[in-house]
DNA sequence: CGGGAGGTTGATCACCATCAACAACCGTGG
DNA sequence: CCACGGTTGTTGATGGTGATCAACCTCCCG
């Protein structure tokens, strides 16, 4: 990420901290410890806003999932984001909230007072850091949506979401291996469907071709093995023929 | 620059600034100002960078008009974001850019350097309020991609890019009067489809259908007038039956 | 005038939505 | 233990929206 200083960054925002006047905390760290600073355990499947409500808190995902989602008038829903572990959500434009955010699976998140974030130094610039990381998952999630035929969508889906990481770094680099890879869906398929602009049948018909052409097998109901890493990242669209 | 400043509010971000090691700056005008910033003029349809070329600067549009696309191998594209005055870009996270960044129009955009903005404190915070509301328009964009239809698509690109906010305001609010609107396009068919998830026909029929329903007309080529914006409205489908 | 880029319109097709029926799963309570 | 109702997921049949292929039009700008 091109904004973090890579070594001195926690150092430079302790000096600054100790010259701000009184009261004002300077670090991340700071705001993370301050009095109106608090944590919350959320069951599966509540709601922590609704889109429109005043936004008088930024949370952070601390364990578990959640989403964020917008309606339109008529029913149609979008979800807009999947967050995991670290992510911030909460900090709408305009004082309201832009859309709703709803628990996938039971979560815990540290709920941070605004002004305490607008007063921090430190805060700005970590709130910038995962905006801009957002931005950018937001601009291939355009293109999901606006490109890719639902079987792109749901490998490129599947791929994101694959348990270690590392898998996914060497997915080109072996084409050869048959990579095995895992994913805990903790969405239900209509949470799938609305986060990938298809439906709930177009989804789950996309999955049973890929566990009969033997790319993916489930596991306990909620956990999809990807059999061939490589041979599903080659259905993301994001390869060349 | 950093030493005199003449605005109390500014105040605590001048005592910082002049905290901070020497060279370093401490509000966004500040960086505005600085040395290494220069202002570029850029003609039509040239393009100021590639997806994947190394991220150096951050470049904030002054003048005219700018899109932001994503390519996939085979040649699709998806116009992530269209760029007006005011809207910083570029400053994309792994130092290398997430897209490609081409003017619509002729253009003037502030060039800034990557490491003046990472040391500048207001620059942090003016980044992350643009980068926030960046955010929030890539979710109503999601929504559109998602689960509008063409006609929808298109009707909400028009509301969007009409040339009088007032006028966008007031829409629902005298819904018997025709409210009349210009949109001036500086995109071309295809960059409209790729912006909005379509194909160019697509485009095309819908603009031509909304002409036969009155609900706009062409000017001189490339203005487009809405001679209804309620009826518009109507059409994008943020509104209920 | 001629050529070329951008835009429009028509015919056809394919992908995915829709409608519908059924299967699998799960907790509850008899 | 099984019967049950409800929720979630699967599969099939059909249709519509928008993509694709193709022809033509309309501006420019030389």
């Amino acid at each position: 990420m091109a904004f973090v200083q890579h070594q001195p960054q926690a150092n430079r925002d302790a000096v600054l901290s100790s010259v701000v006047s009184q009261g004002e905390l300077g670090t991340w760290e700071d705001v993370k410890n301050a009095r109106s600073t608090r944590k919350a355990k959320i069951g599966v499947h509540k709601i922590i806003f609704h889109e429109g409500d005043e936004a008088r808190s930024l949370y952070e995902l601390v364990s578990g999932a959640a989403m964020l989602y917008k309606l339109l008038p008529d029913g149609r829903r979008q979800v807009v984001e999947v967050l995991g572990p670290g992510d911030l959500f909460g900090f709408d434009v305009a004082g309201r909230h832009g859309s709703s955010a709803e628990t996938l699976i039971s979560t815990e998140v540290m709920v941070y007072c605004r002004r305490e974030i607008e007063d921090s130094i430190g805060a700005q610039s970590h709130v910038a850091r995962c905006a801009l990381h957002q931005v950018g998952a937001m601009h291939d999630h355009a293109v999901l949506l606006g490109r890719k035929s639902a079987y792109e969508r749901v490998a490129t889906f599947l791929m994101r979401f694959l348990q270690d990481p590392q898998a996914r770094e060497r997915k080109s680099q072996q084409p050869q291996a048959r990579r095995v890879g895992r994913v805990s869906l903790h969405m239900t398929r209509q949470e799938m469907a609305d986060y990938l602009g298809l439906t709930i049948e177009t989804v789950s018909r996309v999955i049973s071709d890929m566990k009969r052409k033997q790319v993916i097998y489930l596991e306990k109901h909620d956990k999809i093995v990807v059999s061939d890493i490589g041979a599903l990242f080659q259905l993301t669209g994001a390869y060349p023929d």
